[in-house]
DNA sequence: TGTACATCAGTGAACGCGCGTTCACTGATGTAC
DNA sequence: TGTACATCAGTGAACGCGCGTTCACTGATGTAC
């Protein structure tokens, strides 16, 4: 309520935050669809509707603009999860693979952002300040997904029992299988085996919640 | 020792497939560095030693250089393992943890070609006709890994029980926790976690072999 | 074995384009009074 | 509420560079006789 008061008695005015916010949208679609090599300044610009005096205008680089790109919508991937298990109704599970199948279904599909991923990680591969931000990213996906699966594990009385493992198989199979679905013609099939290899990981790495405590 | 006759009596007079040879190895180290997207005819020239023209008597593209590169690669790593496979002495093993210690110390690490990997996969997922060759590369690994996984299991009373299963897991595992060994500060400690991996996935997808027969 | 000619294979100059980057300029928006 | 001025935010022309691509040329290698 109040926020909405605020957008409809503070019209747009100064556009820059709307123009920058154009400039990533463009960036996603842009790079996905041509690469980042591929990619000019130029192109972005022609996407978003400006000239290129408007890019230079908010951003230094590509380089730049590609690393806001990546974080915006990382942070807002996982802020969406997040809203989505706090203020939603919690979800009842009954087996091990409806825990799986919900958790694969709460991580966003989209080609385009995982295309972009991929070339992302690519290029972290070549500069070491980049993998900082990776690493990172692998620690606030697991930060915001660990409590989930715990959450519903506690469901069918079952714990994780070695964190520290559980957690960076869960990534490295995520990222492995997500490729396998966007390059295998049978994507169906493809999505099945990535759902069974993640129940093979949380049944090994879960115990029930008894022999814990 | 025919070989080496006919290398000694045939002295290079031809030089074209040396030059090419030069191209193909400068296009691997350039785009490690670089990147694709960052790399030029230029760039990849100046690396072999040669001028541009050089290249065009070789090569169409860029793009042709990329992939003739990739294949090659991958034939010769395949080839380097079945020679080390079918002329060396057969390994002895009397464990899971050995099985998997060594079907993990025939696989070739080198950074600078994970690196060219990983950015083939991101390029791959924007290219339909690339798909099939990623896919391709998928079962050729994998015709020539199982059967040595199949041996060293045999050795210790195993066999494999659902591999259209197993196969694509090792190699989602595979590239997910390359990534994983390559990004993270603490590469020991990756590399531990991913024979983990593998090995709670072979365990898993393995049974005695009396219960089968 | 030598000579003449043909072909191979790479050189390096030249051309032009795409695009990164800059910057004077301008219309839109905000502020002071 | 209106006017004058300041600042914002993007335009679009201009410049120059890197580099893709071509091509006439040349020295090296092979062939015929």
């Amino acid at each position: 309520m109040v926020l909405s008061m605020v957008e409809t008695t503070k019209p747009v005015k100064r556009r820059r935050p709307q123009t920058r916010q154009r400039l990533l949208d463009a960036a996603l679609e842009v790079y996905a669809e041509r690469g980042f090599g591929n990619s000019s300044v130029e192109h972005v610009c022609e996407r978003a509707g400006f000239t290129r005096g408007a890019f230079y205008s908010n951003f230094t680089s590509l380089e730049e603009l590609f690393l806001s790109m990546w974080e915006q919508r990382s942070t807002q991937m996982l802020a969406d999860v997040e809203a989505l298990l706090s203020s939603g109704e919690q979800p009842r599970v009954r087996s091990l693979g409806e825990v799986v199948e919900f958790v694969l279904a709460v991580v966003p599909v989209d080609d385009r952002w995982y295309r972009v991923s991929a070339e992302f990680t690519a290029h972290a591969l070549r500069n070491p300040s980049l993998k900082r931000v990776i690493a990172g990213r692998e620690t606030a996906i697991l930060g915001t997904l660990m409590p989930l699966l715990d959450q519903l594990l506690a469901q069918i009385g079952l714990a994780v029992t070695d964190r520290a493992a559980l957690g960076p198989a869960l990534v490295a199979v995520h990222d492995g299988t997500l490729v396998q679905c966007l390059i295998e013609d049978d994507a169906e099939a493809a999505h099945i085996r990535r759902a069974e290899l993640f129940r093979v990981l949380v049944e090994h790495y879960t115990a029930p919640k008894k022999d814990l405590v």
